[in-house]
DNA sequence: CCTCCTGATGTCAGTTGCTGACATAGAGAT
DNA sequence: ATCTCTATGTCAGCAACTGACATCAGGAGG
């Protein structure tokens, strides 16, 4: 018989998250969240480095899967290709694991508190990191590593805030290739697809 | 004469970066800042909205340099040279009114503390939407100006490290230029292969 | 069976960031 | 002379977070 009632962890968890729909983020405590996990604000704290952290155990699953989806690709692909195809995978996998309600709420959570926003960014930007050593590690020289890394996370955020955004979200990996392919289209233009008569010479910024 | 001494924001400011510098970001409290410039810890949050902030003076004034410098742009230019023009301009300003060691230690600050990193990165994505409404501006539509901005902001990103880690940090343009080759030539690749480091003489001169 | 040790949890006191409410006082206006 | 305006001070208080120490069921080894 055990001790404690197991999975502290993920009681936390879901209470926290639950608290969050009922009262607001800033209208609960962590001691809330403990309590109502059957714990103390004090055992929280053990296990989430702050009262955010609650809302991001799924980013080292994310940054696995990912990373593991880049090693996995086929050696032709360019290093863009290995990045966005990995989001997509990842992405549908998400799509599949989690229940959309949980992923909206999240979602309104991060759009609606600042706090929270920042650190879904530096787990993103903890990403970039981790993408870019796998490119690395695909043989991928810097700078070309870094960059087509932050271009794959522009690509996802895009891709993710628009799939999120529609009515009944669906086809992740399809909203991640069209931001893809967006990107690929702004990076190649050289000028405003209309342009009738050039006039003033494109006297590069000095 | 005048009742209290004068700027009290900017004597904050220097005070914060002055005992950060002493005894670092954790070993400073508010009202450390605020005694070392005269005023009690109330008053600086009358200027700031926490303690981080007092590091991001500068962050309205890059924005309103960078939009404008999108909004000016000549039209035939495309998006993304629109962006990467407008971050070129705005960081050869930066270069000659900031102090280079005031930017190294802000820099290392940064990166060393994840609270204030995650206060920049959120503030880069202000950026982006601000450079997404100057783009929205000039007629360009969605998703492309979107993707256009988080692809600028990822080339800034990227140019802005790799210019300031340099022994004698110069040039910030051609970081920049630089970073922005690699995107195009990323965004371009269907397979691997090897973009060649930013040399003195770089592929485009005006 | 006894003992010791382990590890998850609790208790408590303390610091710091941050906020609301109210007070103060000098400079300028009427 | 009084009035108002506004930057600042004072004070009380909450909530986030931390360090130090206590507790106690259960497993390991004797």
């Amino acid at each position: 018989m055990a001790r404690w009632e197991p999975d502290a962890r993920g009681r936390l968890e879901t209470a926290a998250m639950d608290l969050f729909r009922e009262r607001g983020y800033v209208g609960t405590t962590v001691e809330d969240i403990a309590a109502r996990a059957g714990l103390t604000e004090r055992t929280f704290f053990r296990y989430f480095a702050d009262k955010r952290e609650v809302l991001f155990s799924g980013a080292k699953e994310l940054e696995k899967s990912i990373v593991l989806g880049i090693a996995g690709a086929p050696d032709a692909v360019s290093p863009l290709e290995a990045v966005v195809s990995a989001f997509e995978a990842a992405g549908a996998e998400l799509e599949d694991r989690r229940d959309i309600q949980y992923v909206r709420a999240r979602y309104a959570l991060v759009t609606a508190h600042a706090e929270i926003q920042e650190r879904e960014l530096i787990k993103l930007a903890a990403l970039a990191v981790a993408v870019t050593k796998a490119l690395r590690a695909r043989g991928v020289p810097e700078p070309t590593a870094s960059v087509a890394a932050e271009a794959g996370i522009a690509v996802f955020k895009i891709g993710f805030e628009r799939w999120v955004s529609q009515k009944k979200p669906r086809d992740f990996a399809r909203h991640i290739r069209a931001a893809a392919d967006v990107l690929k289209a702004v990076a190649a233009e050289r000028k405003t697809t209309t342009v009738p008569h050039p006039k003033k010479k494109s006297t590069r910024r000095a």
